[in-house]
DNA sequence: TTGTAGGCGTTATCAT
DNA sequence: ATGATAACGCCTACAA
């Protein structure tokens, strides 16, 4: 009287339907899963039942019984930034076409909580996951490893690491545009970065700057460095900072283009002329590089493709177990009216 | 051979631990849900067995027996759109307090999509929604009142409006803007919204827009509309059609910051001063208000609290299964330096 | 082509 | 405080 005469109709599960279908669960089961190898009439008959009462498989149970869950894991350091978000976006339109539900979780750019999101999206029952840059510890890896669980890691392409990635190399790219700004003459440098600590594409291109400096026989040493977190005020108060320790600095070089966006407008705010008193650069090519003025010189990074491609290598993984080749995506300088030859050069 | 006695260890299950460490199943999942009933001397030893062979519960099969998942689902439009990112991360942060998982979809603002997208997170088990404006058929509205998923409407109040709600007035926000650029002196006006239809938000802003000019007297059909999509660029191309078909035009609002930020770019290139010329006006606030030059004047939208507000009432709607009221939250007019007197006051 | 029935890994209700 | 054991809803050999 209380479990099996159970008047209120509830959820439709796949007995109901069976039933009103004069059918077994089974039959059910194949009508959805693989219409092929069910007679054209039963089939009609089943899905009118599905119809009419409304049925939807419950994921949980599908899930357990069939040991996937047409899901993948995204985990990010957050979404508030627009290169993840683009990303995201793209990736998760490239699932779509497969069917493929993404789940999103943030790691607010800290390690701990980064693998405890990886572990829960695990224990979700992802198919694969999407990881953003490769710094992480072999625990976690392992555990990836242990439960063949396809992975790649994205927005960085560095032939030192093993793990499938797919992305571009920060760290040639800020070199490249260290020896363009160079090259320009300026020899009085800052550089804004964003916390390199467990961010490793920070780090790189750091280490790209750093790089093109020596090659030119300068130190890293030299540059004014302000390391600040990811806002626009953030950049505009490291500049700030930049221009008091370093009066004649002539560039002032960014790690990303928030920052950079922070640092053009507190140059402008401080009656500086850019890029005729100071150059800036920035580094990602997001919407906003193009519409602050002068328009940011910076670093185009192909977010849309990373995010599709990414998508795409999981979904080959996780489908034939293969273990695609890395790829590395272009990345370029995107020439604007930010950066100028130095002063100095006059 | 094949199923009992399997040597490789696969991915440890509650089985497992119970052997372990010598207790049922039920004890192990009592140490993992209500710690505080099961002995200390136990819930040790269980623990212990837990950590070592590395157990982490199956998502599935929780929820499939606990019919709960802990996880609440979002639909929005877009992710790609910072107003909306930024809402996300707040919702996701606040969720994450109480250990609740977001899911995310994005609709694309395709209402046919949106549908398919949330009976697929309720087929997942989310456990209650966050949708964004209340546009959207009756059916779907039912399928949720059926399944009894709380869900709450975001980035909209409408006080004709039945279903939980958390935002803003749109029309009122709109309208209030209209009149300020109404009381400068402006009289041909040009308007960029984006695609209204299945938008409630475009279609509440143009409507505040209409009734603020009938409230003095004008009409709609004099100002010079321009419908478009959601981008920069498109932005730019509608403010150039605006002002080849209304040169004298002295103010061009726009339904978001986005399209916003495109007018004034193509003001610039076109050669005209911001606001001396033709005074620009935003929709948002979102970060690149503040860069662009002179910072847009704008509405003000509270999307972080929107998020975290949405989150807390649904949390409270899940666990107490209670419907809170409706909040309202605050907009209100940025002022910044793209809107000034209208030219013709001289 | 269709049905039967055993599992999938937990939770939760009873006893004990 | 702990242990059996029946759900939970679906998938999938295997049998018919």
């Amino acid at each position: 009287m209380r479990k099996q005469d159970e008047q209120i109709p509830g959820v439709p599960t796949l007995q109901d339907v069976a039933k009103a279908a004069g059918v077994s669960t089974a039959t059910v089961s194949r009508c959805l899963n693989a219409p092929s190898v069910v007679s054209e009439k039963t089939r009609v008959r089943v899905m009118e039942a599905v119809k009419t009462l409304g049925y939807a498989p419950n994921f949980s149970a599908q899930a357990l019984a069939a040991k996937r869950t047409n899901t993948f894991g995204a985990i990010v350091p957050t979404m508030a930034n627009a290169i993840f978000a683009r990303g995201l976006q793209a990736f998760q339109e490239e699932l779509q076409k497969s069917n493929i539900t993404m789940l999103v979780a943030s790691s607010s750019y800290r390690p701990e909580l980064e693998e405890e999101q990886i572990r829960a999206l695990v224990a979700r029952g992802a198919d694969a996951l999407l990881l953003i840059g490769h710094d992480r510890s072999d625990d976690i890896y392992k555990f990836l490893e242990r439960r063949g669980i396809p992975y790649v890691v994205a927005w960085v392409h560095d032939d030192g690491q093993s793990h499938v990635s797919i992305g571009f190399d920060n760290k040639l790219a800020m070199q490249s545009l260290t020896r363009a700004v160079l090259d320009l003459g300026h020899r009085r440098l800052g550089y804004i970065t964003a916390q390199r600590i467990g961010n490793d594409r920070a780090q790189a291109r750091y280490g790209g700057l750093s790089d093109a400096l020596s090659e030119s026989g300068l130190s890293i040493d030299d540059v004014a460095l302000e390391e600040t977190d990811y806002s626009i005020k953030s950049g505009a108060d490291a500049f700030d900072r930049i221009l008091k320790r370093q009066p004649d600095t002539t560039v002032v070089m960014c790690g990303n283009d928030v920052l950079a966006a922070g640092a053009l407008q507190k140059a402008r705010s401080l009656g500086l002329q850019v890029p005729k008193d100071v150059s800036i650069t920035g580094f990602d090519d997001i919407d906003i590089a193009e519409i602050v003025s002068p328009a940011l010189t910076t670093i185009h990074v192909p977010h849309r493709n990373m995010g599709r491609g990414a998508a795409s290598m999981l979904i080959e993984m996780s489908r034939d177990g293969t273990r695609p080749k890395s790829r590395e995506l272009p990345a370029h300088i995107e020439w604007r009216g930010t950066l100028g030859p130095s002063p100095d050069q006059m």
